[in-house]
DNA sequence: CGCCAGATTGACT
DNA sequence: GTCAATCTGGCGG
């Protein structure tokens, strides 16, 4: 038992606090015998009915459904052949998640090279597409939890130090007037 | 079944 | 900076 590793009520917030608290934690992800490791680097935060950027703004669907589940379980949907990862992350009777959208690969480097088919470090993990591809994530994990370290994939505390920089979300079509993504300003992983 | 959009990526001018 | 590939899921007929 890793006593760092963030637990279900680490996520029951709203989702623009849980986004910043998961910079620089470090994730890992374990199948068969291996263990991937990254830092989160950069994140953006999601809502549900009042958010027109959200996957859950039209309501609740097949593909979309886990993002009402448990704070802590993983909800994975697919752009353009990608696999985006979200984290469900939501105050109590509401909606929301985190998009973590790129990662410092920390361990297994070799394993997540031959998984993206690069070798420039900065290449890896560094986009939300790019990194599932590196840790081998893909809708399977859907609606599995991150609070056990059992799970296959977990996320546990870190103590380091670093300033955040905030933007608008990339990618949508329609944002909130509120700059809902999050980056450890100055890492050479933040996505372009 | 066909059509279309999308929280992207990679290649290129 | 531009642009098209590629695929999953929703939706209409």
């Amino acid at each position: 038992m890793d006593l760092r590793l963030l637990k279900k009520r680490f996520y029951e917030r709203d989702p623009k606090i849980v986004a910043r608290g998961l910079l620089g934690k470090k994730i890992v992800r374990r199948f068969g015998n291996i263990s991937l490791e990254g830092l989160i680097i950069e994140t953006e935060a999601y809502y549900g009915s009042k958010d027109p950027a959200s996957r859950a703004f039209y309501g609740m669907k097949n593909y979309n459904k886990s993002m009402w589940g448990e704070p802590g379980s993983i909800f994975i949907y697919n752009v353009h052949n990608n696999w985006m990862f979200n984290i469900v992350a939501h105050e109590f009777r509401k909606v929301g998640a985190i998009l973590i959208r790129a990662l410092e690969p920390l361990k297994g480097i070799e394993v997540m090279k031959v998984n993206r088919g690069v070798g420039d470090l900065r290449l890896i993990a560094s986009g939300p597409g790019r990194l599932s591809r590196a840790l081998n994530i893909d809708k399977s994990l859907n609606n599995k939890t991150v609070t056990s370290d059992h799970s296959e994939i977990f996320i546990v505390d870190n103590n380091i130090e670093f300033d955040i920089g905030t933007s608008y979300r990339i990618g949508v079509k329609i944002d909130l007037d509120e700059k809902l993504r999050f980056f450890i300003k100055g890492n050479k992983y933040v996505s372009r």
